[in-house]
DNA sequence: CCCCCTCTTGCAAGCGCTTTCAACAGGTGC
DNA sequence: GCACCTGTTGAAAGCGCTTGCAAGAGGGGG
């Protein structure tokens, strides 16, 4: 039933070489001589052969694995940009392995020791709440996102977050908000604070009461933001959620009390995940470029891989105004 | 820099006893001598030891990996159930690897290829057009989702999407729809067609014309599929999509062409992606029990993998009524 | 007191591959 | 015609682990 897969040394055996040579043609390391190339990889073709990595890993002392620790499978952020990473993985000798830390660190943690024992060669961190302690110890190139890692092989792709919520809150003010929610969370990394601290910038300038409350970062604990703020604030007129899966949440929030988005209030995200073009209205909010992202973390990777050092682009955040804010006159 | 990690010889080594011994007390495969036992444990601690999995697979013949194979990454239907499936697998010495099909038929075949290198020692199949004639050459279990697979180790979990397509068609029927549109797909697998003919089925007992136009189970595919449906179906009242990002595609189509839902055209959704509860207005849809088919995947893996036979739940489908429907009298 | 049995332990083979090293074949230059 | 070089090939070691086998250590029964 479960037929063996046939071994080098059998292909080595039906075309009449030895092993060494079926490695050798295989991974063109040496020169062979035509006939035997060709009668390898007629062998190769009848028995279907096809390399054990394992047994190539323990040879060579290489895993061709990397190590992929984010969040959540189910993020609609991080999701995508897994995706697109992988995508891009996808014509190089590795294979991803992705591990969920599960918004734990305890969890990242095992997550991070099982990579380890799987000797990844390389890291790339999404989202995570992992520091440096870590990394240290770890000797191999780590790329991060979402937040900043430190140390003489590591990078991080950063965007920069405050900036982005301070232009968004700005975006507000400009129309004529003065009242103005921010939700934010105690989950999540740097970027979170970052967008808090963008925030209570902007508010600051402008003169503005700072009115925070906090989410999970979930459509949930946006719900339940929304619906704290407005028992604490409520005569509130625009909501700026740290992401947009928050900002559904208080949409829900508004909608079953009544107030309409954006007559009644404005309601500014950040992310830009897929379905926020489709939000009705459909969702004002910063965009981060998500395919982007995905890509340019498998380019910095494979440079990683390949022993260079890797270049990361600037990417931009910039807010995409659809129709969730409306400008109110004073 | 790249300090190697130890291996089971330096254990040894240190601990005063062979290899042979310090795998017997990590493993627990023989009696040892509780004094050596101590020593070895204290030896794994102090050198942060851990086993290659490489070696361990190529010493036992097994890889303990299970190959998840997966349309996308980014599907916010089946990244949820991928994240519930893998917390089920946690606790086991068994780790994913999942990679995507990304909707095509070729590169699910490459994954597929892949996965059989890496010796994986069972399948679980999410939503691919993959059909039996892989898995009959392939001698492991296969456990698949959204299609149906046959082989003496092969199991379906299978939903009814034919009865509960047309449950939803009838819910519509019954409120006074007559005129309803059908948006499927041509990507996608079985279940897609189930429904399809479980809106055929109510329409045809109903005496209804069936309207059908095609989306790609995707927002965009929903938008595009909404306006052809209108092009060609102008009287249209309601629309029952094949999937929930259909829904919010057509929901965004209608929005632009200022028709209200539910107040002009009722919209009915399929899955119940985390997402359908928080649109405006909340999208009645029919209730795929996400964290349930991950779990019963992953129980079912694990049962697989231990070399039972695994028992798969019944699991329900129903509609969950919210407020993207109206009754209109006629 | 000796033999045999049980329990613990180490030796060594082997998993499937890569890679060094040496051998050999066939030229080439003198 | 011989020494030497180049180019191709196979033998064998080794990657880090598991496991069958056998050796040795005790202990109990005759």
């Amino acid at each position: 039933m479960t037929k063996a897969r046939p071994t080098i040394a059998e292909v080595a055996r039906r075309a009449g070489v030895s092993p060494a040579t079926v490695s050798r043609v295989l991974n063109g390391t040496a020169r062979v001589s035509p006939e035997k190339v060709r009668a390898v990889l007629q062998a190769v073709e009848e028995l279907g052969y096809a390399p054990s990595p394992l047994a190539q890993g323990l040879a060579t002392g290489r895993s061709y694995a990397v190590g992929i620790l984010l969040s959540d499978f189910a993020s609609p952020f991080f999701g995508p940009i897994l995706e697109a990473l992988t995508l891009e993985l996808e014509a190089t000798p590795y294979r991803p392995i992705a591990v969920p830390g599960h918004w734990s660190l305890v969890r990242e943690l095992e997550a991070l020791e099982f990579l380890k024992a799987h000797r990844v060669e390389a890291l790339v961190l999404l989202g995570t709440a992992l520091d440096g302690e870590a990394l240290g110890e770890l000797g191999i190139p780590v790329l991060a996102f979402g937040q900043r890692v430190e140390g003489p092989k590591a990078w991080s792709l950063c965007l920069d977050n405050q900036q982005a919520a301070y232009e968004a809150t700005r975006y507000l003010i400009d129309r004529g908000h003065t009242r103005i929610v921010h939700i934010s969370s105690h989950r999540g990394g740097m970027d979170v604070r970052d967008r808090l601290l963008g925030y209570r910038k902007a508010m600051r300038e402008a003169g503005l009461e700072a009115r925070v409350v906090y989410g999970d970062l979930e459509e949930e604990g946006g719900y339940r933001a929304a619906a704290e703020a407005f028992r604490r604030y409520p005569d509130t007129t625009a909501i700026f959620a740290a992401n947009d899966q928050t900002a559904f949440g208080a949409r829900l929030y508004l909608y079953e009390q009544g107030l309409r988005v954006p007559e009644d209030v404005s309601l500014v995200g950040f992310d830009d995940i897929a379905l926020s073009a489709y939000q009705i209205p459909p969702l004002t909010t910063v965009r981060q470029p998500i395919q982007d992202i995905g890509i340019a973390l498998g380019r910095a990777l494979r440079a990683v891989l390949a022993g260079e050092v890797p270049t990361l682009p600037r990417l931009e955040l910039r807010l995409v105004e659809r129709a969730s804010v409306r400008e109110v006159r004073a």
